[in-house]
DNA sequence: CTTTGTTTGTTTATTAAATCAACAATGAAA
DNA sequence: TTTCATTGTTGATTTAATAAACAAACAAAG
């Protein structure tokens, strides 16, 4: 170890990374005053991002008010890499294939027979390799999200009950068999880490992102299997707690109080809107101190919950949270998982130092282009 | 600013401060070897702060089986300075001194008139300034918990309502009027931070510290207002959230179910058994969504608590939470209050760089030295 | 008792990386 | 056209970390 003497450089550098990140087109003075950094300091930090094409020149600004010379707009380079999301359920998936801005690129779904972890993400990723391969940006990165509890800085799956997989060495296990690095993840997580990169320019740092997913999707059956799932957001990242469950809500709570939600009409099942009063005012009086005890920026509700916004609104509505709910669709869970591989490279990596926390690093995902 | 060149050793400066603050006796190759830098480095480091005297030699250590030259074990300089931890209420109070590892050199509490609380404080450091200056350390700093909503970084008090106190600028009143720096936070805050302190050699990182105040004594009348404050300690750091009001719980939850727990014998208020269990059933009920999503590491169930440990075990017997119930007495939240001062200044300030969260420096401390 | 090998800790030289200062390029406004 | 402000680069300087060599101390083997 001990190479401590280029560490300051690393931590800038993701700073610089970070800041080019959430603003499109910023010049090197501006990324040199935001951090304190001598204007120098950034020239020579930027300059091999430029020239490994990580980062590149988005436009010329406009002139200072006063005259001067014109600014060079400078930006994460979008096509540098692309990262391949995939929502991970025991009979289905859904996948995303986004680029290093956030675009989704492709994206993909159907239905899947599970055969084993490794073995169902490795299938399917070859399945679409072919696919992936035919754009012109490479692919460096997998994130996978999971029903169950990961401990994604280990890559150990703790916990996954519908895969029947648990204390399981994900990271063993895949080892050698992608070409790019592959990381997991608890799928409410991930729909966090989509938030945070689809709010990351708005600096939303501490937030709970509250997910209700449907484990049988509507057909013949009724679909009686409701998961709530919170994302907890702090600091600008995931908190994990101390076992890798932060988020998880204790079984009891969520199963004896569902009721009969989801009614029968000609046209498939539908949300009872009595039963859903009652289900949704027993469920927010947990959720309350929840929220109480967390005090955070603000609370997003996905998934189900946008379709009774109404109603979550009238529940807290002399709360004072600032709550929202976005746009949701059912790629959301594989977005994230693309937005959490992505976070993990760009996180800064202040804090790894004496910790055994391990992150993404940047050579990583060059080790391709030195080949 | 701009001196980001000097960082890295106040971040190591800082690293070696901790492990030194934990282990009572280590030597500069072992803190090397933890924190992966060069023996020299260590070296480096630490003989300026020995020659400040922050530091001392502990002992000479045993030689190493294979043989070898005895380690020179180094620990704080306790005796460097003390810090005055003040529990502040608004008709009484409790204070501590404590040197830097945290011993108590003496303790106050009494009854006080309220009288604005800088003024209040100022009068009280007063009273105590003679006793305090008897002894052969010199203060170095106070801190101060008052129950309300503080912003500890700005010295901001959001909302004290016992002693009506509304968005006041704390450290703007406070501005010059004592000798050493002041900071002040939330009652239940300061608690967390002193089980931080008491557990920092167990690096208990991931906690909750829940106390159950009584806002009346036992006397005359019923001590009927029970306050329960949460404490989130996450990475190593009191959590203060969004709005610096984490760990709050939602007023009515507090109001409606207390019941009438304390009964009137020949011996004084005592708890009604069957009130008791009444009242933490329901407590409990909004607490375990809490804990499950907070996955802490352990849960410290502090204050009046301790007098009905077994039915707090009893309800949280099928949870696998990890519990304890330290000794505790009065004086804890004075005490917490000057380990938050303790902890602010050892912090590790590696994440103050960019955000504006003001950290406590060495510099502030030693500037009466230089004097 | 001497030798050998091991470990702690310091000293000196080297190296990485940040800052500082000087300067070129550019453009607004007088 | 001149002046001044601003961006960005280049080269000298400074800070602080590492590397390497060495001194001191000590256990164990011969």
């Amino acid at each position: 170890m001990a190479d401590s003497k280029q560490f300051q450089r690393i931590v800038n550098l993701s700073h610089v990374l970070q800041l080019l990140r959430i603003n499109e087109g910023i010049s090197r003075i501006e990324i040199s005053r935001q951090l304190s950094l001598d204007r120098s300091t950034i020239t020579n930090l930027v300059n091999p991002l430029l020239e490994n094409s990580i980062v590149k020149v988005v436009s010329e600004g406009i002139a200072p008010a006063k005259g001067g010379r014109r600014p060079v707009l400078l930006g994460i380079n979008e096509n540098f890499g692309s990262i391949l999301g995939i929502d991970l359920q025991i009979s289905s998936y859904s996948a995303v294939l986004v680029n290093l801005n956030g675009s989704i690129l492709q994206e993909w779904s159907g239905n899947l027979v599970y055969s084993g972890i490794v073995e169902t993400i490795e299938r399917l990723y070859e399945s679409l390799k072919d696919e992936i391969d035919s754009f012109s940006v490479p692919i460096i990165g997998i994130g996978v999200g999971i029903p169950g509890i990961v401990d994604t800085e280990k890559g150990f799956i703790l916990k996954a009950t519908s895969f029947d997989c648990h204390n399981f060495n994900f990271e063993i296990a895949a080892e050698g068999l992608f070409s790019v690095p592959v990381l997991i993840d608890n799928d409410a997580n991930c729909c966090a880490w989509g938030q945070l990169e689809k709010n990351k320019d708005k600096r939303l740092q501490d937030f709970l992102n509250i997910i209700w997913k449907l484990h049988r999707q509507e057909g013949e059956s009724a679909p009686v299997e409701i998961e709530i799932g919170i994302g907890v957001v702090l600091k600008g990242e995931v908190y994990y707690g101390s076992g890798s469950a932060a988020g998880e809500l204790p079984e009891d709570l969520l199963s004896r109080e569902q009721g009969n939600i989801y009614i029968k009409t000609e046209d498939g099942w539908n949300i009872d809107p009595v039963a859903l009063k009652v289900y949704l005012d027993s469920l927010f009086q947990y959720l309350k101190p929840i929220f109480s005890v967390f005090d955070p920026q603000e609370i997003i509700f996905g998934g189900q919950f946008t379709h009774c916004r109404e109603a979550v609104e009238a529940i807290l509505e002399e709360c004072d949270f600032s709550i929202s709910f976005p746009e949701v669709n059912n790629r959301d869970t594989a977005y994230g998982a693309a937005s959490m591989f992505m976070e993990k490279l760009f996180q800064s990596p202040e804090l790894q130092k004496d910790s055994d926390k391990k992150t993404l690093q940047w050579s990583d995902v060059l080790r391709r282009y030195n080949d």
